[in-house]
DNA sequence: GTCTATAGTAAGATAGAC
DNA sequence: GTCTATCTTACTATAGAC
């Protein structure tokens, strides 16, 4: 079926969120025009306009989507069974889905100042949200004996922070695969919270 | 001695790199403007470049000023002695003195994207020399026996994202005081590399 | 050292044709 | 849905008076 020359709507939002999405990380939020994101999309910057109302909301969206992509993603794949268990794969599945999506992870943290304060509140409410199916972990190992930590959520924030530093060395054709990563990684942690 | 009117090299230049510094670190280098930092200091735009040759520099100087600020810290700090004493040593270092500059550790992360080529290159050197400090207390217990660690580089790296992951947390009227904090870290770290 | 004024450029967003 | 053209605003940096 022949389409009105220049007519693409289904394939250019996805593209035009993805060359934004690479070009924040690279610059940043602020440093980034409309006019650039379209000569990467290849298209004129009133086109954009058709997919994103403004660039804020075009921010927000990509901050919202990759945060609501990393809570299902986890909770279609976190175990059940005893605390330990769990924290092995907590820490498994964070190094390798922050490593797969490396420009979103970086987009996500490093532009929360340039969210207006709505989608501040929202963006903020998720990643708690995130950081809460950590610390119900530690917190259960830390009842049942399993492990020794004084503060779990602290120690949750200082277990992500830990794992989410991967992203700003690991390179997919380095010495180390993900694998070998994961398990330097996961032995630090797991020793970490040992009684 | 009166002053011609006007006139105030000598406080001008220092409240020019406080405010670049607190509006880089709220707002993002990119989003800032020199009349906003002019605004903070009371002056007009132009008299900043009175200061600074433009904008970049000012940002590198603040980014330059701050990790050398920390090398010489620590190096005044660390002790001699077995490894596990430099180790907590440097845990608690670390903490008291990022989180005493907040600002300047924000923006010395957060901006590497901003900085010129050149720029960034010595920026990162001196970041790598800090990282190596910690490194090599990591190697001198692994080689005596009192640490058990697979890969010390990576390790050092790890440990400093969790440490420096306090800043994004930690607020002075909190419910943990900073010897608290410092307590619960340096219990996590020293578990993390035992043998 | 600071001011006012401005050169020169680029930004976000919109209007209307096709 | 995309284009061209444009409105309006703001930016960095400089020039020259005081």
């Amino acid at each position: 079926m022949a389409r009105t020359q220049g007519s693409h709507s289904d394939i250019t939002g996805p593209r035009v969120r993805e060359a934004a999405l690479a070009l924040f990380a690279q610059h940043g939020f602020a440093a980034v025009s409309m006019r650039q994101i379209a000569r990467a999309v290849g298209v004129q910057a009133g086109a954009l306009y058709n997919y994103t109302p403004d660039k804020q909301t075009l921010l927000y969206e990509l901050m919202r989507a990759h945060m609501e992509d990393l809570l299902a993603a986890w909770d279609r794949a976190a175990p059940a069974g005893a605390a330990l268990e769990r924290l092995e794969a907590f820490t498994r599945f964070h190094i390798r889905f922050n490593t797969s999506r490396a420009d979103a992870v970086f987009v996500s943290y490093m532009e929360l100042r340039n969210l207006a304060p709505e989608n501040f509140k929202a963006i903020e409410r998720l990643r708690r949200e995130y950081e809460t199916r950590l610390e119900s972990i530690l917190r259960a190992g830390a009842d049942a004996g399993s492990f020794a930590i004084a503060e779990p959520r602290i120690a949750s924030m200082a277990l992500i922070a830990m794992l989410t530093g991967v992203n700003t060395w690991f390179r997919a054709d380095g010495r180390l695969d993900l694998a070998s990563v994961e398990a330097i990684y996961w032995d630090m942690v797991r020793k970490s919270v040992a009684v």
